[in-house]
DNA sequence: CTCTATCCCGACCGCGCTGGTAGGTTTAAG
DNA sequence: CTTAAACCTACCAGCGCGGTCGGGATAGAG
C-alpha cells in the first residue's frame, strides 16, 4: 500500500470540487454525502489542502471549500504530497523539497561504499514523482465524467505485473 | 512511505548474495553482522525470497542461502513483490496477477460512473512497476562496489500512462 | 439579535501491522 | 555426538491509520 484513504479522499474531494461551477463554495458535508464519506475525517483532510494552498473557504452559512485555482493547474505530485506529507518510498529517505530527496540509512555507510539500496529507492521515487507530475486534477475530472482519456499508453508496459 | 524495512533488508540481503562468489552459500548470520540486521528477523524475510524462488538454501553446518540465479536475471518487481505481498497503490487495489490490478471502491461505483481516482492509482502503479522492473539486482551490486552506472533512465518517458 | 449552517480545532480511541524477540526442531558436516 | 546452520511458531510493544466527539468561531438569514 503506496498510499493511505487520506490520498484517496483528499483526491475525490477534489474532483468532486472540480466538478462544481466556479465561484460557489460548496459544503464539505455535501460533498460527504456525494462520496458517502465521513464527514469529519474529511474536515481534517480538507484542512491538509487549505494549507496547501490547494483549496479556498468561506466561513458561515452558506460557506464551502472551493478551488484556489483553476483544475488544469492543480497537479498531483502537489495534492498527494499535501495530503500524505511525504513521498519517500523508504523510512531512510529525508523529504526532499531542500534537496531533492536524499538517503540517510540506518547504518549509515560501512566501510566506505555507499548504501546500497539508495539507487533502488531513488529511481523509484523519481518514477512515482514524474508519474503525479503529469497527471492534473482536469484529466481526473474528465475522467470520471465519462470521458476516458485516449488510452495515451505509448509504450507497451514491459512488464505489467 | 512506499515499503517497509522488509523490501529494504530483503534487498540488502540479496545484494550480499550477489557479492559471493557462486555456488558457495553463504550464513544468515554473516549477513546479519555484515549488513548489521537483526539476525531473527532476517530469517523471516529470507523466508520470502525462498517461498519466491528468489534465493536457494543448503541446511546443516557450512550451510546457507545462495541466489537462485544470477543477478543478471533478477529484476526487482519480482523481489519487491515477494518481500512486500503487493504492489498496490493503494487499499481497493485487489491484486494484480489474476487481472491486472483491477479497482474496487468502497463505494463500490455511485451512479454509473468509474471509480474517480482509478485513473491516478493506476498510472502510479504501471510507473513503479515501470520502474521497478527496469532494475536487476547485478546492478545494484555494480552500484554498492562504487561503479555508478551509467545514469540510464533511457527514454525521458514520452508520456507514461 | 438570534438562529443556524458552516468552517475550524483539539482531544481521544480501537485496531492492525510493523519490527523485533524467544525458544524450539530439524538437518547435516566433522 | 556435537555443533552450525536452516526452519518454524508463538509472542509482544509501539505506532500510525481511520474514525469519532465536542466545542468553538464566523457569517448569512429571519
Amino acid at each position: 500500500m503506496f498510499f493511505t484513504t487520506k490520498a484517496e479522499y483528499g483526491v475525490r474531494l477534489l474532483i468532486e470540487l472540480g466538478r462544481q461551477p466556479q465561484d460557489q463554495p460548496i459544503s464539505l458535508k455535501a460533498i460527504a454525502d456525494a462520496e458517502n464519506l465521513p464527514l469529519a475525517y474529511l474536515e481534517r483532510i480538507v484542512a491538509l489542502l487549505k494549507r496547501a494552498d490547494l483549496v479556498e473557504s468561506t466561513r458561515g452559512a452558506h460557506g464551502g471549500y472551493q478551488l484556489a485555482r483553476a483544475a488544469e493547474d492543480i497537479v498531483m505530485d502537489e495534492v498527494v504530497l499535501a495530503l500524505e506529507g511525504s513521498l519517500a518510498p523508504m523510512e531512510c529517505f529525508v523529504d526532499d523539497r531542500s534537496d531533492d530527496g536524499r538517503v540517510l540509512c540506518s547504518h549509515h555507510d560501512d566501510s566506505g561504499r555507499g548504501c546500497a539500496t539508495k539507487l533502488l529507492w531513488t529511481r523509484v521515487q523519481v518514477g512515482v514523482l514524474r508519474t503525479l507530475s503529469q497527471t492534473t486534477l482536469a484529466e481526473l475530472v474528465e475522467f470520471q465524467s465519462g470521458k476516458v482519456p485516449p488510452a495515451r499508453e505509448p509504450a507497451p508496459a514491459p512488464s505489467p505485473v
